[in-house]
DNA sequence: TGCGTTATGTACTAATTGGTTAATTATGGG
DNA sequence: CCCATAATTAACCAATTAGTACATAACGCA
């Protein structure tokens, strides 16, 4: 059962008695599950070290410290997350078909993430002290509200969507909802029950946050065309 | 300047020389702002300790451990936010102004109260293992849920309101909006900018927060009687 | 006024934990 | 084949930190 995950066998890349990259990568990949289930403070150096294939010395080789092995999992985690959005074709869509499916695509993927959704939590009770530096995650964001701006603009061009909308706030709304629903299931559902958080329960939120954007932003003569949502 | 926030003149209940019930109220004080700030794992009792006006020992005298001292630090602060719903007296509203009310009134609230929203934050962290047992914290988010209940089916006894609708999801929804804008505003204005968080900023969102709700509940018919916002 | 109980101050400890020192081995280029 | 450099191992350390032992002082009740 152990050797099973052995990558003993594999001579296609790497000569496994010395591997640098995969040293990196592994040790990256413990160190979110630490940080993502434990936090910044409540991560332990020798808990990620025992969980690699490695040394702790390497953590320290390779990062420096804590705080520089935490800052390069953060982005880390908000590359792994990036994207996506632009793979959705949303231009061959008509927009409220576009926003339909990129609201729905959104809840989705935080929800497909929640490794991700945590580290952000413990970046912000940290008041995002750590991504103040990194161009990188501010550059990995912008795509998603270029997406919607072009869905957005085509909507009122095409008299579908209401004036003064912004996408940014947009995308706050419907980061918001998706976010929320995986960084509280905790809490909100040992108050209120998991019946949100049932398969079907996930179906109707999802279903029903897209609805929430597009009733939002659909002018009122246009609710009709309102997606069912069984798609 | 230090002694300005003394209580030794205050004769009017306490004898000041011992004042168990003070001592208590003032660790649980100091750490919830330490937890809040820091986390479980993150927080340090001797840093609590150090800006109280008793010491280490008594911490231990009071709450057992650390996790003790968190628990409570939790309950209270549930119970610090609890009510107000009820003071809204939504029930001499009609069901638009009632629900728009309440709604700008969680976001407002949430808002007011970053330690509460920042504790719930890392107890969901945690996956809530703090919260499993006391039942308090559950009753005191019910009322939430039977006013949003109460507007609910008056709206929809009135033909104001779509049908289908449940006030759990709801809640969920106006708690989304709500808690997200407190919890994600470091990150959120890091990558995004500060534009969504200045006072302006802040109450168009309360506005549009309200009004997104407004939107998903009524029947496209009465959309026209969503208030400005100028109230 | 005496006395059990509650509350508090001082000093200490045992374990955890982030980080390091120094020696060793593989690697790849000249 | 040699050697500078990159990668790795193993033992070690100093500081932090949750938690305690013990003595003692105030309280309130009889």
């Amino acid at each position: 059962m152990k050797d099973a995950t052995e990558v003993t066998k594999s001579k296609e890349a790497k000569p496994a008695v010395r591997d640098p990259e995969g040293v990196r990568r592994d040790i990256l990949t413990v160190a979110m599950e630490e940080f993502s289930q434990n936090g910044l403070s409540g991560a332990r150096i020798d808990e990620i070290a025992a969980r690699t294939k490695t040394s702790k010395r390497m953590i320290y080789y390779y990062f420096g410290d804590k705080e520089g092995l935490y800052q390069r999992v953060l982005e880390e985690a908000y590359g792994k997350v990036r994207g996506g959005e632009h793979d959705l074709e949303l231009d061959g869509l008509d927009p409220i078909a576009a926003l339909d499916k990129l609201c729905r695509f959104t809840f989705d993927h935080h929800r497909a993430n929640p490794d991700f959704i945590r580290m952000v939590m413990v970046e912000n009770i940290h008041h995002g002290r750590h991504m103040q530096m990194s161009k990188t995650i501010r550059d990995l964001n912008q795509p998603a509200i270029e997406e919607l701006e072009k869905v957005l603009r085509r909507g009122q061009a095409g008299g579908l969507f209401r004036e003064g909308l912004t996408p940014l706030e947009l995308h706050w709304q419907i980061s918001a909802l998706s976010f929320f629903n995986v960084s509280n299931s905790a809490t909100f559902s040992l108050i209120f029950g998991g019946d949100l958080f049932t398969d079907e329960g996930q179906r109707r939120l999802s279903r029903h946050a897209a609805d929430m954007v597009l009733r939002y932003v659909l002018r009122p003569d246009h609710l009709g065309s309102i997606p069912t949502g069984n798609s």
